[in-house]
DNA sequence: GAGCTTCTTTAGCGATCGCTACGGTTGGGC
DNA sequence: GCCCAACCGTAGCGATCGCTAAAGAAGCTC
């Protein structure tokens, strides 16, 4: 055990009455990466003290408690890894660009495969169920956000207008999670992109009129 | 620390004295209701046994371990929730009809929601890698017996010989594997046959020459 | 320097984890 | 009847869980 463990930045104890000696940013994403990694429930103050390079008492008054640990670094994760069809273009594309992006993020060597907020929760004990109802809540988000991308493409005259919009959105957003599934059961980037392919396939003819 | 775990006939003598107490299937079915709910982790022996109706020691007498009480769950799970395509038919029905029954039954209310075999071991702890392990590979499987089957179609003319076998294998299972989160999710049955409709979209055209 | 503030550390709280030693109870064989 | 094997419940093992009180250490103002 070392007596100090240095924090990679200059900012020793100093600076106004005793700022915090350790980064609250890379300690954060220590954090995230273990929850990315092991989910909310499976991951332990300890595992997390030691990621984060510090004692239990700091990271609780750094960050609350895990519940509130968590959901910084779920804001993190949003933050930076959060994917959403972009509305604007037709929802064709904005779909298919989402799966190839997804497809080369949850194989990303550089960080946990998979999603944070399809997998973290996705078995925990009765005691952490406001975890995987906030996480529920995301995915519930997100499948909307592709209705809603879905939708627009019928009301532009895009889809004809007995399109099953929700049904489509249930689809991709399957799609989507399985994705997560196979990322994290070690399946490949290209594997995964020609799977996007396949889900891609069944994306509905447009109207015989054409568009407006 | 061998204990005579015969679940056969008596031990020794040739009466056995003193038979078990609890009823063995019950309290396995009820050891699988737990892990189909929680997952392996997070279902503690304690849960366990309240839901067995019997206390620790007879546990360990009975199954051995967690491990193994599982291990015996979830052959329990296959033998009466197995599901893979049906070979002998085309491979397009084969894909359809399992879709349809896992939309039923991943909602079925007399059981928990979701598969066990791609949710249980979705988040566990470094400690509990063998069973993550098991499941990965019972996945693969199931897999693996779609690729099969698509390839039969393949062989069979019913679909292009330029058909990607494993991808579209892996888009089906992601499909899969997606009904089962939105099942978990609370999304209902007729939300997934829609999905499984969309799903079954994606199938490819047959080959232009048709089938012999 | 003294005094204050704030962070860090050590050490440990009560609860729960998977698991088991032990003794009571039961029902055979003799 | 007695003996013994096998199962049951009580109680508790060491380890770990999330979390925290109390004390040590360091920089600020004075």
């Amino acid at each position: 055990m070392s007596s100090v463990n240095s924090p990679s930045k200059a900012a020793r104890r100093g600076g106004g009455p005793t700022r915090r000696a350790f980064d609250r940013d890379r300690a954060l994403a220590a954090a995230l990466r273990e929850f990315w990694t092991y989910g909310y429930d499976t991951t332990s103050i300890a595992t997390l003290t030691e990621a984060m390079g510090i004692k239990p008492p700091s990271l609780y008054a750094a960050f609350g408690d895990k519940r509130q640990l968590f959901e910084e670094a779920l804001q993190l994760y949003v933050r930076t890894h959060g994917t959403t069809p972009s509305r604007g273009t037709d929802a064709r594309s904005a779909v298919a660009a989402m799966l190839r992006h997804l497809a080369a993020d949850y194989t990303d060597p550089s960080h946990p495969p998979g999603c944070l907020i399809i997998s973290a929760a996705a078995n925990c004990g009765p005691g952490s169920q406001g975890v995987k109802d906030r996480l529920r809540a995301l995915r519930e988000e997100a499948k909307a956000a592709i209705a809603s991308c879905i939708r627009g493409d019928i009301d532009a005259g895009r889809l004809p207008a007995t399109t099953d919009a929700d049904a489509l959105a249930a689809f991709y957003a399957a799609v989507v999670q399985g994705m997560n599934q196979q990322a994290c059961d070690g399946v490949g980037r290209e594997m995964l992109e020609r799977l996007a392919d396949a889900a891609m396939s069944a994306w509905p003819a447009p109207p015989a009129g054409g568009a407006d």
